[in-house]
DNA sequence: AGATATCTGTAGTGTTCGCTACAGATGTGG
DNA sequence: CCACATCTGTAGCGAACACTACAGATATCT
């Protein structure tokens, strides 16, 4: 017995125009029409492949979260608490401005309130943020062991607060803020962030 | 000539309850009929005295800013900017995780990016955004003058970075975030505020 | 009271939504 | 080369969407 046809377009490529689409117009105001044709493919392609359009967020998140997970290796390789607070939230001003990518980040524009039967849209982004804080926490948590951060700073406050500083950062990109603009804003952070880090 | 039957619902009182459906789901997630039905009224009621879906968003942002105003001036009132600070982000974290309303704020739950034909949703609410923070920036420049703000302080930067954390602290209450933990954020953005401020 | 103007409730309108049935195309395994 | 499995494109499904035509109700003004 035979395997069938195979797939004509590359998924990968596929998700990364889907990607955009949910990111520039949110889960709720991307259309199936304007992801088939984004991602140069049909619908019965689409669902073959995702399933829903549910599934094809989650197959985005999924690819999204993965290159994530790479920059993050990156910052958390950082030698001290400080340095991992300055490149989080300056690549965050970066990259939430980078003219290749819509305003902001996808967790954020995708979706904070949707309609019904779309409640798990908010909730499944929710948990892809929390992810993000979990490892600034647990890299904090391993610089407080090192000494790098002082006895009565809290991992968790501290990575608490850089991802609302970061999430804010998003909803200022939405408002049309510039690189200056969040850069300005990750400045003020850090230095909020060197002040609780030594005490 | 006869002035017509006069309305029979309080408009005031059902742009309330249309701020709640908004704020809960989102512009595109609610739904005319969710909407009707939270005002209890039908819809030729709700589009001969609003216009449109987006006209109604329009007058229940209206009046949320009528009410956020009142509650600016209490905020702009406190006698120095380390405490225009202080209640801005304190009670910003009370006002969003209070079970009264949907946590978050519905300048940023109500949508940051929406479909095509809607554009002017995010918009609106960015512009609303921008408000508070013309008028912290104004209160910070007051404070400069009075010499209350270091000669180094910007009254800009300092309002950016305000309403940024505000704005962050929506998208951790709509992760679940509860009261403390955004007072946490709160304390944190304080202190980098006072360092700031004394600059 | 009568004419007029506006609101209210019922019952829809056309459009767009997410999604899919179906037939033809294109590969693999025997 | 043939049977089979899967993909592709066309065309369209039922449901839900924002919105409204219409008729009856209820006020004001002369």
């Amino acid at each position: 017995m035979g395997m069938g046809r195979p797939r004509a377009f590359d998924a990968d490529a596929a998700l990364e125009r889907a990607m955009d689409v949910f990111w520039r117009h949110g889960y709720e105001g991307a259309t199936i029409a304007q992801l088939t044709e984004a991602m140069s493919i049909n619908p019965p392609s689409l669902y073959a492949a995702f399933g829903s359009k549910e599934g094809l967020l989650k197959a985005a998140l999924d690819r999204y979260t993965e290159k994530r997970d790479a920059w993050m290796d990156k910052v958390l390789d950082a030698p001290t608490a400080h340095q991992v607070a300055e490149r989080f939230l300056m690549e965050h001003a970066d990259a939430q401005t980078d003219p290749a990518n819509p305003p902001g980040c996808l967790l954020v524009q995708g979706g904070l309130a949707c309609g019904t039967g779309s409640e798990n849209v908010p909730f499944e982004l929710a948990a892809r943020r929390t992810r993000t804080e979990d490892q600034l926490r647990e890299r904090f948590v391993r610089a407080k062991a090192e000494r790098d951060l002082g006895d009565s700073a809290d991992p968790a406050t501290l990575a608490r607060y850089l991802s609302a500083v970061t999430s804010g950062m998003c909803v200022m990109a939405s408002s049309g803020a510039d690189r200056n603009a969040l850069r300005e804003i990750a400045a003020v952070s850090l230095k909020a962030f060197a002040e609780q880090a030594k005490a």
